[in-house]
DNA sequence: CCTTATGTTCAATGATTATTGAACTATCGA
DNA sequence: TCGATAGTTCAATAATCATTGAACATAAGG
């Protein structure tokens, strides 16, 4: 059906819906999960965060997060393609993104966050 | 009543917590009142929010910034002094308080929080 | 003492939230 | 065409949330 779904512009992207948005350890582990990857792929499917919850419960965090501007949606076949919108929230919110991925990187443990690599690096 | 009210220790302080306390509009406007009036004075009273809420209801989000760690809160007298646990908050997370309060004054208007010099003196 | 000003506690309410599973749609590959 | 794969939709549930007002507690000041 609809090859494109709805997603927020740069300047309707909120503070507060997205702090709410990455205040949920799923939302979190998934935005953390999508940051870790940007080095390799800029994307990653749905199916690659199978392991953090359900999938019906997935769709529904993904929906957040594509709603609050975090993340974009790319439809491709059976597949949804999703990536981060780091320039838009750069622009939006400057520094906020990585200070929150930063800190989400201090509690990886604590958090249950994937351990794959370092996801900081120094300034 | 007690004299001393329960804080978290700076360890115990969580960032999902801490993410959710900031995504309330009226949690984010008296933090965001707190790191205005720093320079005038670490501390404001209760009362000096009132402007937000109805008074039960800012006790409400007054307990739910101590218990996240977000600020703490002085009993003298009839009085609450509360300040920003900005030290505590930049030990555990290095640079996320500055990116919300930054991101918070960009959409000052939108977030219809204090205008930067006023502080009101109602009466 | 009494009054006033400060802020809390409590119960009730309506709204939102995260989660689950079953049923469903749509695409790909053999 | 058949069957497997990827993901959504829907309804139901339990839990938490923000908000309100009334009643309460405490301290300061006359």
């Amino acid at each position: 059906m609809s090859r494109t779904l709805p997603h927020p512009t740069r300047e309707q992207i909120e503070l507060p819906l997205v702090l709410d948005c990455l205040s949920d350890p799923i939302r979190l582990a998934i935005v953390y999960q999508l940051a870790q990857q940007e080095r390799v792929s800029s994307e990653l499917r749905c199916g690659d965060f199978n392991g953090l919850s359900g999938k019906s419960n997935l769709t529904y965090h993904f929906a957040k997060l594509r709603d609050c501007g975090l993340m974009q949606t790319r439809v491709a076949g059976t597949n949804r393609f999703m990536r981060l919108r780091r320039d838009d929230l750069e622009a939006r919110f400057p520094g906020l993104l990585d200070a929150v991925l930063k800190s989400a990187a201090k509690d990886a443990e604590k958090l249950k966050l994937a351990p794959v690599c370092d996801v900081v690096e120094a300034g």
